[in-house]
DNA sequence: TTAAAATCTGACCCAATGGTAAGTTTATTT
DNA sequence: AAATAAACTTACCATTGGGTCAGATTTTAA
């Protein structure tokens, strides 16, 4: 990121192309993704596509990275000072209401994930998994101290995540079966309020 | 499916041209998955294969029912006669399962819902939908008699399926977390244990 | 104003891939 | 054993799609 205000041609074009190669990638998956139609999503001729990105995996690469960022930036942290009601609370939220606004990053995620992570080995093999320890650490802190639940928090991470994400991935299916449009504000609130007190509950940490 | 005994020739090669797509479809996606890879796997000519399967769309077909068709007999129902808890506990089990002894079906299915499930539309619109329908009000009719905790048997539904089929989708990303190479008979237990529990406890149903 | 750099574009190339055709070999039936 | 059907195979075609290139146009810098 260099200057912000006026925002270069370049900026423009290559966030451009990113938000229609995201798109692309989604609904296509890796290999069925054209360039061409990448390129007509952003309303490009594929050649100036080409002259932003060397080719298609970097493409797909600048896709992946935006992806991580954005769901780094926008999941909040687990701290031990929270206690693990609020910071499972906020956990939670965070995860549910980037599910909503965000389905394609999840989505994309996923793919990768399931595809055999090939473009994510390193991120997983890293970060994720020291991520996971460390929190780990956090839940079974709480637990020594008596603050919740013995569940195992590893699984407990894992419950989560898939459980929040899959109102991302699975929308499709989700508003097929309750035979609607759209999600809308209500539906976040609602997922929110069911999943933290199921989850709460889970752990014990509930007292209404 | 006719005679059982000696396996004809077509059956057979049907089966193997199945099992290698599924294992193509899943690593490279519909489009990325191409006829040769799937007959070199399969160690059949591509023609051999266009011979039994008229294209690759076709294949694809196949290879999609033959996962529903598994996955439907490889999970129990949920009856009112057992009870929340034993109906819960049977139904994870079941899923866990599935998730941990075939991946490959999650995981092709998983894929085919978040690219927008332009094959299942009908089954998710029917079949699922319903199936979805009569469970939760199997789940409802033990909320009103007191049996379980008052939680949103639709919702419940979606965590038990996304926490179970988390397992299988993204199996590449937790053996690299945990460091594993591959799963054990003993993550199916312990995994079954925690979920089981976890779940139960999140519907005031457990009594240890 | 001019030079240089950045952006844009149409035309083209070529490898990969889905699918076909036409025939050969093997199995089954009569 | 002959005839028919099933299974297999080779060679080929047509299209798609990633990527290049040479040059045009626009923007920026001097």
């Amino acid at each position: 990121m260099q200057t912000n205000q006026p925002k270069s041609i370049r900026e423009k074009s290559l966030k451009t192309i990113l938000f229609a190669a995201q798109e692309e990638f989604v609904l296509q998956g890796y290999k069925g993704a054209t360039v061409q139609s990448i390129a007509d999503k952003a309303k490009l001729p594929k050649a100036n596509v080409l002259y932003y990105f060397k080719n298609k995996e970097n493409i797909y690469h600048a896709v992946l990275e935006h992806t991580l960022d954005m769901w780094d930036k926008g999941i909040g942290d687990i701290i031990p000072e929270d206690g693990p009601k609020l910071a499972i609370e906020k956990f939670i939220r965070a995860k549910v209401t980037m599910s909503f606004k965000h389905p394609q990053a999840s989505k994309i995620y996923a793919m990768e994930i399931i595809q055999g992570a090939q473009h994510l080995k390193d991120f997983t093999r890293t970060y994720l998994r020291q991520w996971v320890r460390d929190k780990a650490k956090v839940f079974q802190h709480w637990i020594d101290n008596g603050e919740m639940k013995d569940v195992d928090p590893v699984n407990l991470i894992f419950l989560i995540w898939s459980s929040t994400q899959h109102y991302a991935d699975f929308d499709n299916q989700i508003l097929t079966i309750m035979n609607r449009a759209d999600y809308e504000q209500d539906d976040i609130n609602h997922v929110t309020r069911f999943l933290t007190d199921f989850i709460l509950t889970g752990c014990e940490l509930n007292n209404d």
